[in-house]
DNA sequence: GTCTATAGACGGATAGAC
DNA sequence: GTCTATCCGTCTATAGAC
């Protein structure tokens, strides 16, 4: 049961260099010697920790899977817990772009959610099952978080009463884009968090209930 | 000068066949047989055409950049332009989600522009000059569309002037992410549709001009 | 321009010594 | 668990007949 206890840092490390390669390059496009030469092993001690290639990658799937579900804000946000929205109440558009930016510079910078979001990119094309992930993990589970984050706006009368779907597709969509901007061009970060301060002040701005006061 | 005259049709089938595998497999891990196959000649006469694979490759992404520049509407709008927009003053929420859904439409099912912007999709971290073409097509294009459509319904008194490169971002990111949503799982077309239409109605709504009469 | 045949490199994976 | 050596298949690309 505890055999493979001294080997566990091998085994991680080959996990971490595999997904450096497939979050660049892809899976079919990364081979075992690239890898191996990545951790300082040969090709065929590779198999002394997986069976095969693909191998590999269905470990990689299942630790971005549950690295995200455990370390994301957005997986844990939860806008009815009176504990987790206590310094939440009275936002207004600057106190939402700080929480925001705060999040934002997580998962860009994370090296485990950053690579597993580029390869969940690069492979969402090739079989349905990663197209789904690719959808619950960049689309369903941060859509999820700005709805709670709006229900709880609209319940504490700070916005309007519009469509909370579209006001959270508004509201997280320009952010996704530019998170995406950011994986291909890392050097316009700056420029994308000035765009989403300015970008998050207007919807406050439009959707805020007094806006004739 | 015309010597490839008779086997331009040939020519242009490989690189239809090469693009429909790019676009869902990438460059790598597309092989010379499998387009050759799916052309329906032997491995070996591709290279009559082609130089090489990379040869394959360049010539496809010529054909996307001047395909796309010349067959979207987002590349070829004026807002400037009398004629552009003689069918487009009073616009409302309406007719605004009219003329986005049309062009959706022929974005999404358009196969060459679909298949473009896969394979940027799939190939965008491999190196910077096919980055900076997702950019470029995908974004600075789209928003430059949006720029102009935002620019010319605030000087037509239909929208309020509020920082109109956001108002673009806002307008036009819930309907990136929803294509990119339609190219992973073209089954949600349906619901991506109404999640446009509801978005651009609500859009017009919270910065219509005249939203007190 | 397409074909068969093949060169030569590299892919994933296994056997067996240590 | 890592190593060397090796199997065998596939890869890109070329040579040369037709």
């Amino acid at each position: 049961m505890k055999k493979t206890q001294a080997t566990g840092s091998t085994r991680n490390e080959i996990l971490e260099k595999a997904l450096d390669l497939f979050s660049v390059n892809g899976y079919e496009a990364t081979s075992m010697l690239q890898i191996a030469d990545a951790v300082g092993i040969r090709k065929a001690s590779l198999y002394s920790h997986f069976t095969s290639k693909q191998d590999i990658l269905d470990n990689i799937i299942n630790s971005v899977l549950t690295g995200y579900a455990n370390h994301s804000m957005f997986s844990n946000a939860n806008w009815d817990d009176p504990e987790y929205v206590k310094d939440k109440s009275h936002m207004d558009g600057e106190k939402a772009s700080r929480i925001i930016q705060e999040q934002i510079q997580y998962i860009l910078h994370d090296p485990h959610i950053a690579k597993g979001r580029k390869m969940l990119v690069i492979e969402q094309f090739r079989n349905s099952k990663i197209a789904h992930l690719q959808s619950k993990q960049n689309y369903e589970n941060i859509m999820n978080y700005f709805i709670g984050m709006i229900h709880f706006l609209i319940r504490d009368n700070v916005l309007k009463e519009y469509d909370s779907l579209i006001m959270a597709a508004q509201l997280s969509s320009p952010i996704t884009v530019w998170i995406n901007l950011c994986d291909r061009e890392p050097e316009r970060e700056q420029e994308v968090m000035d765009l989403i301060h300015r970008h998050v002040l207007q919807f406050f701005e439009v959707y805020q209930k007094q806006s004739g006061l």
